[in-house]
DNA sequence: CATCCGACACCGT
DNA sequence: ACGGTGTCGGATG
């Protein structure tokens, strides 16, 4: 059934709008068969046994409720996670007035007049197959929009060489004019329809040469109060102030190609512009840098929803509700939020701040509505009214002058909606003064957030609420530029240089609201709640006297941009220490826990440090070689055909493994020379051109590649075992039950790609192999994104794991001997394949459960139940061991540091 | 010397 | 375009 049948099926079910047949008819109406309906019906697909409420496997779980129950509902059932089993795509719940949705996979939500369904149809299209019909047509406009101004923007840059002399400053502003221009005389801003660009082409040259003194005497007359005096054409345009005319620019000088695109920008739909979406599109087309991707780095609203309705808009909808029959308390929550502050500190063109005042616009009317409603049940009379919420209280810094110029212009368009909306929504009294002249804009900075002291943007004075929000820069340690080094120092004084960037922008955001009523909540790059990241960042912040109050799990980085970032993320809300609940999300579930630690799981706040040497009694673990040689001295099966077609090279040639070798089972070789053979190998033609490869490539690396060009023959590094070793790669999929490990001969050489043990008795290979093993590398390890990323220092070295005898170890080692055999039974399937978790045969399985009863004997008799049994037995072990130890190691340290 | 990391990188479909 | 899944080399301790 296609997308326009169905509008047609929703609007007839609005017309012969039936209660008890209305969640029956919505299904109809997308398509599900008869049969499933009666069935549906009649109660044996109806998974719930609650009275009004049905639930249809992977299709919905509604309910009906009582007015005034809508929200604590609807949030309650999306959280139901006995409901959430048989996944259900949408909950909806009403009261056959309003009728609210959730869509669990997307995050999206509805909010409407029952009646009013048709009009958003689209939303559960998805029950007709049609995933991202809403989507892929959302952003239309926009993108039309800015590819038109990339097109002008670029025409200018050529023909005004001199443009960017002022730093671009000036551009900005004329481009940020122009675009309020086109967005006003589409949305009656200005008096008349598409007044701006019909006058600029009636009085204008065709060749362009004086579009630059019509837009400069156009711009003046927008700031100017009385313009009677004007040309009759300019006469009739409004004053529009608000410091967007205020300054005296110079408009760039327009050629007639441009001319023409300006028209063309003119003519198209501008009202149809979502400012929170279209300010970062529009970014991109001054920064060349993102133009590809067309504003990849914007937060999506369900994205921005995440961060702003556990922050506040939760608490603001509960105590709407709380009070839902209490006039007076109604009109003090509005006076609440008309003194909220909201402080975007990395505001970019301002999504945030702008998702942020349309959802406190929204709320108010609800509540407007809802105070109207009591107050004519009364008879009361109700007087005329305009919104107490203002741009000022909407706050944000940011460091890239267009962008923030777009942040100011895009608030006072989302102002402008939303009275449109406020009026439309309470149509009787609802009253919005006129958007001109401009009044106060938001308090939008331009600076870098981590020098500017937060406190000059956005003042904290008593009795305010405060509410810091964004979506900072992530920059990894190796990737931040110089200056941003020294941001970086500015914010922490020292121990600053392996810090992801945007740790400044929690630690700037604990010490702003410590102490203080206000909360923040960062959208942030998931690594820094993993591996090393976390003993160095979060210690420090959670020192500040806060805690974090709710966190967002990761989930990987979309929107609706050309060339998506990516980079998975997390959320993290910090507030100051208190008893009210904690939430964590993972993904649609939500997760009611005691503690929040750093690693955003529902435990006691604990840090794993990195250690250089097991804590436990187990041998060395070492890194695999690092080549550093630009891949010119290894080589596959195919190249190796031809090399070894001269003899002499065989000499010289060594199997390799590496992570991917390991797990896809490919063969690979290198050359691995001695010194002393060196001047008989680069008699070799192709030995001795690799060697040069290697010695250029070497010469124009990084510091280290320089000092190594002079051994241009060999790997940076060349260890080798005596008997064998044990490999394990550095980064695999998560999705594997156990990390696979395998045990190789000292003929190959270890990558760097895996970590080894070389010369390792079997029952390591089986500690490794283990479940308790495999808890602890997940719950404590770096990822790359989801990946499993092993390390020694994070993953082995902390391990705790008991002393045990020889017999213990007898017994693990057959175990493992059992599990090698068991893979030998499939020569077939790489490794990889083999622990697919959907695939892996029987025998392996069993031989591995085996093995993870031997070693969590290891530990105590007693058999571990789950695996967060074994974690927090894991971690209290820890703290045991890193105890006695540092009780042991203590008088070492203290020599030391003197020695230094 | 010895790393853990990546607003990733790349492959296969 | 997108799900699936791991390289490689270096600034840093």
């Amino acid at each position: 059934m296609n997308a326009s049948q169905i509008e047609k099926n929703v609007i007839a079910l609005v017309e012969n709008f039936n209660k008890e047949e209305f969640v029956f008819d919505l299904l109809k109406a997308y398509g599900i068969s008869k049969t499933s309906i009666t069935r549906l019906k009649k109660g044996d697909f109806n998974l719930s046994k609650i009275d009004g409420e049905v639930l249809y496997k992977s299709k919905m779980l509604f309910k009906e409720v009582e007015s005034g129950a809508l929200l604590n509902t609807i949030d309650e059932l999306t959280k139901d996670t006995d409901s959430l089993k048989h996944n259900p795509r949408f909950v909806i719940v009403t009261d056959y007035k309003t009728l609210l949705a959730k869509d669990i996979r997307t995050g999206l939500a509805l909010d409407t007049p029952i009646l009013e369904i048709h009009k958003h149809f689209g939303f559960f299209l998805p029950w007709a197959g049609q995933e991202k019909y809403a989507q892929k047509n959302e952003n239309y406009a926009d993108r039309k929009a800015s590819y038109k101004m990339a097109k002008l923007y670029d025409i200018l840059v050529t023909e005004n060489p001199n443009i960017y002399d002022d730093g671009g400053h000036n551009l900005n502003i004329f481009l940020s004019r122009l675009l309020f221009c086109f967005f006003a005389e589409d949305t009656d801003i200005f008096p008349i329809e598409g007044m701006f660009t019909d006058t600029l082409e009636q009085h204008t040259q065709k060749d362009g040469s004086d579009t630059h003194t019509f837009l400069d005497r156009l711009f003046k007359v927008l700031n100017t109060k009385d313009n009677s005096k004007e040309a009759a054409h300019f006469k009739e345009f409004p004053y529009v102030n608000g410091g967007l005319f205020r300054d005296t620019i110079v408009s760039p000088k327009f050629t007639k190609e441009a001319r023409k695109i300006i028209v063309e920008c003119g003519d198209l739909d501008w009202s149809e512009i979502n400012p929170d979406i279209f300010g970062s599109m529009i970014q991109a087309v001054v920064n060349p840098a993102y133009r590809s991707g067309l504003g990849m780095h914007y937060t999506s609203v369900p994205n921005i929803m995440k961060v702003i309705e556990p922050l506040f808009l939760n608490e603001l909808n509960e105590e709407f509700e709380k009070h839902f029959n209490d006039v007076k308390k109604l009109n003090k929550l509005i006076n609440r939020i008309a003194k909220i502050k909201v402080f975007d500190p990395a505001c970019g063109s301002g999504n945030f701040l702008i998702i942020a005042y349309k959802q406190l616009r929204r709320l108010e009317i609800k509540i407007l509505a809802r105070i109207y409603e009591v107050n004519h049940q009364l008879n009361l009379g109700f007087p005329d009214v305009y919104t107490k919420i203002k741009l000022s209280q909407f706050y944000g810094l940011e460091l890239d002058d267009f962008a923030h110029e777009m942040a100011i212009l895009s608030l006072w368009l989302a102002e402008h909606q939303m009275n449109k909306e406020f009026v439309n929504e309470l149509h009787d009294y609802g009253k919005a003064e006129d958007i001109l002249p401009l009044k106060e804009a938001g308090n939008i900075t331009q600076g870098n957030a981590t020098r500017l002291n937060w406190e000059d943007t956005c003042p904290k004075n008593e009795d305010d609420e405060i509410y810091i929000l964004g979506n900072p820069p992530y920059l990894g340690s190796r990737n931040q530029d110089k200056e941003q080094k020294e941001d970086m120092k500015f914010v922490f004084l020292k121990d600053y240089k392996s810090l992801d960037y945007v740790s400044a922008w929690f630690y700037k955001g604990a010490k702003y609201i410590q102490g203080f009523n206000a909360q923040l909540a960062f959208v942030s790059t998931n690594s820094i709640c993993q591996g090393e990241q976390v003993s160095l960042t979060w210690p420090r912040i959670l020192n500040e006297k806060v805690e974090i109050g709710f966190a967002h799990q990761t989930f990987k980085w979309t929107n609706n941009a050309k060339g998506n970032a990516g980079v998975s993320v997390v959320i993290v809300g910090l507030r100051n220490i208190s008893n009210k609940q904690r939430l964590i999300y993972i993904d649609s579930h939500k997760l009611k826990v005691l503690n929040i630690n750093a690693y955003l799981t529902g435990g006691p706040n604990i840090f794993i440090f990195k250690r250089s040497r097991p804590l436990s009694n187990i041998p060395k673990m070492s890194y695999g070689n690092m080549p550093l040689e630009g891949g010119f001295l290894r080589f596959r099966d195919d190249e190796k055909d031809k090399i070894v077609k001269d003899v002499r090279t065989l000499k010289y040639i060594r199997n390799v493994i590496g992570g991917e070798e390991f797990l896809k089972n490919i063969n690979r070789y290198c050359f691995w020379i001695d010194d002393e053979d060196l001047e008989d190998a680069i008699k070799i033609p192709e030995i001795n051109v690799r060697i040069k490869n290697v010695r250029e490539f070497r010469e124009n690396g990084g510091e280290v590649a320089r000092t190594l060009a002079n051994r241009s023959h060999q790997f940076r590094y060349r260890n080798e075992p005596s008997n064998n070793q044990i490999v394990i790669p550095c980064t695999s999929s998560e999705g594997r039950e156990y990390l696979p490990c395998g045990y190789y001969d000292s003929s190959y050489i270890s990558l760097n790609s895996v970590q080894t043990v070389y010369d390792a008795e079997p029952w390591v290979f089986g500690l490794l192999y283990s479940k308790m093993h495999n808890n602890w590398l997940s719950a404590v390890g770096g990822k790359l994104e989801s990946r499993i990323r092993y390390s020694s220092a994070l993953c082995y070295n902390t391990f705790p794991f008991p002393d045990i005898n020889e017999k213990q170890k007898e017994q693990i080692n057959l175990h493992v001997f059992e599990i090698l055999e068991e893979r030998e039974k499939h020569p077939e399937k790489t490794i990889g394949d083999l622990y697919n978790p959907d695939k892996m045969p029987k025998g392996l399985k069993e031989a591995h459960h085996q093995l993870d009863l031997a070693i969590e004997r290891c530990y105590r008799l007693k058999p571990f139940e789950s695996d967060t049994e074994r974690l927090e037995y894991l971690f209290k072990e820890y703290e045991k061991m890193i105890n006695k130890n540092t009780l042991l190691e203590k008088p070492k340290r203290t020599r030391k540091k003197k020695a230094k």
